[in-house]
DNA sequence: TTATAGTTGTGAAATTGTTCACAAAGTCAG
DNA sequence: CTGACTTTGTGAACAATTTCACAACTATAA
């Protein structure tokens, strides 16, 4: 398999939501244009994304929706379950824990932790908080297979080391700082003032971007 | 001015993040060596990615940290506040409520909205939740600037119409669908659903990426 | 003043990602 | 079965982005 750009894995995801949109809808056959008109992409692209990983359209006629989502569910990894921990029990995270979209892809998380004592051994929404000093430890015992950080960003890189020596490889991070990973441990960050100051980027430079 | 990537706009934010911190450290001077170290990048990523804008350093020497800090604010927009409104006060719209990040960078967020008569009326925050029903004529009257998307998929559309029929320009969704606006407004959005496949997906295919 | 070391700014080259264009393969009506 | 039509899969062309490589410039030490 050749190198599959980070593109393409997003795509891919997108075009999982729009087939359980279409199944949903009771269609039976979709082709790569309905598929890229969904999502402002070119027919080409989607065929592409597809093609790297086998080919599952019939010429003529286009691709099977249940069939094809299956397969997609199985490329990125959806067609299981994933053990998840999150650590810090604030504001994002919170809202991280009653999101109901990780439930229904399968990432359960079912360990939380806080370095707040009045948060500690206490329920939060059905699981028990556990003291960050046991991290590591609990990790291991429970099989962490991903670790969401939702830390403020002077703790992130702290609790990222605890966490890669806990042996997980994959870590999404809430903080706003970025944070240093080994090699062999996946790292993706959301950094949602980010995205903000993209719109304020966008709206200041308005009509600069095209003009000469 | 050419066109400029969405790549070097996210790096942009990335090198105004580091040289806060430069500052705070008190340095004078960066090279593009340091600013590249921190961020995993290339010497040469970043000075190509400042030179779109101007030339900010010093041959022989490197770029004085505050003036360039102060310059990249104003390329993106963060020397002066922007009026935010956010629609949908469950978890993730409150989350970002707090989201001391956002208050930092100049991003207030003034307005709340919900559809739950519990909600609308009282407090959050310190801010005081309107009907989503108003939600034209208060965008309009308090002259937002950008909106927030913070309601569950099905609804998002629907809202996201009466934003741009309010007349803002620039939209952050937060919820996990794709939205459709028209090319003069500024569409971003976070799926954090997404995010999380993302690290599914190359957990699940550990090895096939390089492999042959 | 001159030599040395260091760093920027930037065309050119290399790499990566997207779109095109079309053969191959299938559908379907008659 | 035939012919008109549709859509996939993919090599090749094209476009965008990143990296290279080096001239131009600055600081510093002798």
């Amino acid at each position: 398999m050749r190198k599959v750009s980070d593109s393409t894995v997003r795509r891919l995801s997108m075009y999982y939501r729009s087939l359980l949109e279409f199944e949903k809808k009771e269609y039976k056959i979709i082709s790569s244009k309905d598929l890229a008109k969904i999502e402002r992409l070119t027919p080409a692209q989607v065929r592409k994304d597809l093609s790297f990983f086998g080919t599952f359209g019939t010429r003529g006629l286009g691709y099977p929706v249940g069939e094809l989502k299956e397969k997609i569910a199985k490329i990125l990894g959806l067609n299981r379950s994933w053990n998840v921990a999150l650590v810090g029990v604030g504001n994002v995270g919170s809202a991280l824990v009653s999101y109901k979209e990780f439930q229904k892809q399968g990432f359960n998380i079912r360990l939380l932790f806080d370095d707040d004592q009045r948060k500690i051994n206490k329920n939060h929404k059905g699981i028990l908080v556990s003291d960050v000093k046991n991290l590591g430890k609990k990790l291991k015992e429970n099989k962490a297979e991903m670790v969401i950080l939702a830390v403020p960003a002077q703790a992130a890189q702290e609790v990222a080391d605890q966490v890669v020596s806990a042996g997980v490889k994959s870590i999404l991070n809430f903080a706003p700082v970025q944070i240093k990973v080994p090699n062999d441990v996946i790292l993706r960050s959301v950094n949602m003032a980010m995205e903000l100051e993209h719109l304020s980027f966008c709206l200041t430079n308005k009509g600069l971007i095209i003009g000469s």
